[in-house]
DNA sequence: TTCCGACAGTGGGGTCGCAAT
DNA sequence: ATTGCGACCCCACTATCGGAA
């Protein structure tokens, strides 16, 4: 199959907005595909490369060789050229890479290179990504959808439950099942803004489960005989990073298991480190141990456990691993014992907390109700120093908004982060029109203003930063509402901001 | 008919290793 | 030694479609 089916047919998806529309387009492009083009042509139809890391990113394809006139390459020869380009990544020069993207750009079209730009990025921004290809999957192997995702979720690879279907049909998805050794998606929590809110979202009859919602790196972990397996929410294997986690892991009583949790340093009072330090150890091989707590349990001894209800896993758990691994409980239905097993998480230096549905199967890569995460948050009156440019859909209209607190000493501002979040397309109308009108200069992708207009900023907490100033960022900040019954002169102080400081 | 779950998009800050400067 | 880039960690929120209620 040619590349430029591809890119055809991603212009297709594109310009429809209807769901089944676009899952039809690529169930179009999927019966083209011969069987040694299958996995490449479901990976670029879902908008990914097949090679994880290529060394390559905007800065690398900004300088492209001058197109093709005509469409030749294959998405076999394509997926060869990423190969080796990979294999550069791991040992190769400069030189030797930019040679290879030239000779792969030139032998495509001008179309075909922006397609592949936005592969290598990912930003191919079809409006359809691993769900709709796996319905795609579904409707031209002639097999149940529900069949194509669990497989997707327990082999925690679209491309892999796509080849089952093709090659063995239902019959092979079954068998795509948790093994131990290969990572499954991992389950996802909602969210809720306060805990009564989360205790009626996750609905249940009986009590719930609250789990302590600690601020590291989520870990899954298998153990198959004397081999201990660490990985990251996406997958990533760590395991030679956290030797400490295989220690504990390998320790533990029984026989093969996978197990779900969080990693996180904890300082010599045995309160949580911040979370940028667990992130600064996850990163690398050496340093002061991380501390794994557990709180699901997926496999034990050749049993799934991942169909049984929470009550049945968590039992598993706690006779599994001992409390010093656990993360800290509490089964209740009273919002009052609730409430203050809250207080008691956050006193203790931790995130927040999780409400779970103790009925619920653990459902691997999905974000339902059966999990809600309350952390709290705080909120501030910051002051607009200038906007950027949006992309996509937000192309022509001014989107990120960088965030500025008060210097009574000076009289100024100090920057302490950006946001897009939390804007409706109304708001959005709103603040282009009035950044406009406080313009001072703008560069084709950053405009400055005049810093008068305030507006009520939430986030999570303060994070140490190098880039601002203040030597403070924001942690996920976001819109709440602009207001214009404050002037900046009335907005929050550096002294305001830094007082949420935890450190 | 209305409601709501799932999805995709739009980007945020920080950390590391590595290569080029 | 510093800087820029790619890859990864953490992530919130809105708009939309289409099936559920």
């Amino acid at each position: 199959m040619l590349l430029a089916e591809i890119v055809a047919t991603s212009a297709a998806v594109a310009a429809t907005r209807s769901r089944k529309a676009k899952v039809l387009a690529l169930a179009d492009a999927l019966r083209h595909a011969g069987p040694d083009e299958l996995e490449t042509v479901v990976s670029y139809l879902g908008g990914t490369l097949r090679q994880r890391r290529t060394g390559l990113g905007w800065r690398g394809l900004s300088d492209l060789p001058e197109p093709a006139a005509g469409s030749t390459l294959s998405v076999t020869e394509v997926h060869e050229a990423f190969d080796a380009l990979a294999l550069i990544a791991g040992t190769g020069s400069q030189a030797t890479r930019k040679a290879a993207v030239t000779a792969l750009f030139g032998r495509a079209t001008a179309t075909e290179q922006t397609w592949l730009r936005g592969l290598v990025t990912g930003e191919v921004r079809q409006g359809a990504l691993d769900a709709l290809v796996q319905e795609a999957v579904a409707q031209v192997a002639d097999v149940p959808l529900v069949a194509v995702r669990r497989a997707a979720m327990l082999s925690g690879s679209t491309l892999a439950a796509a080849v089952a279907a093709f090659r063995g049909g239902e019959a092979a998805l079954s068998e795509l099942g948790l093994e131990v050794g290969r990572p499954i998606l991992p389950m996802l929590a909602s969210s809720a803004p306060d805990i009564e809110a989360a205790m009626t979202k996750a609905v249940s009859s009986g009590p719930l489960a609250i789990d302590a919602k600690l601020d590291g790196i989520r870990i899954q972990v298998h153990r198959r005989g004397e081999d201990v397996l660490v990985v990251t929410r996406s997958l990533d294997d760590i395991t030679a990073r956290l030797p400490e986690v295989v220690e504990v892991v390998r320790n533990l009583p029984g026989g093969d298991l996978v197990l779900d949790g969080e990693a996180l340093m904890l300082g010599p009072d045995g309160r949580p480190r911040p979370f940028q330090e667990t992130a600064s150890r996850t990163a690398q091989a050496s340093g002061a141990a991380v501390v794994p707590y557990f709180f699901d349990l997926l496999h034990l001894d050749g049993t799934d456990l991942l169909d049984a209800p929470g009550t049945a896993r968590m039992a598993a758990l706690d006779a599994l691993v001992p409390e010093t691994h656990r993360v800290r409980r509490l089964v209740t239905d009273d919002p009052e014992q609730a409430a203050e097993f809250v207080a008691e998480t956050l006193a203790g230096g931790h995130e927040g907390v999780i409400v779970k549905d103790p009925a619920a199967p653990y459902d691997a890569g999905r974000r339902g109700s059966a999990w809600v995460k309350v952390k709290p948050v705080h909120t501030l009156d910051l002051v607009v120093l200038a906007v950027e440019w949006g992309s996509g859909r937000r192309t022509g209209l001014l989107s990120n908004i960088h965030l500025g607190a008060r210097d009574p000493e000076t009289g100024g501002f100090v920057m302490l982060g950006k946001t897009f979040k939390g804007m409706t397309d109304e708001m959005l109308a709103w603040q282009t029109e009035r950044f406009s009108e406080l313009r001072t200069s703008d560069d084709g992708w950053v405009v400055h203003v005049r810093p008068e207009q305030v507006v009520e900023i939430a986030i999570d907490g303060l994070q140490r930063s190098s880039r601002y100033p203040g030597g403070v960022a924001l942690r996920f900040a976001r819109v709440v509402r602009y207001r214009d019954d404050k002037t900046a002169a009335e907005a929050d102080t550096l002294d305001d901001v830094l007082a949420l400081k935890t450190w």
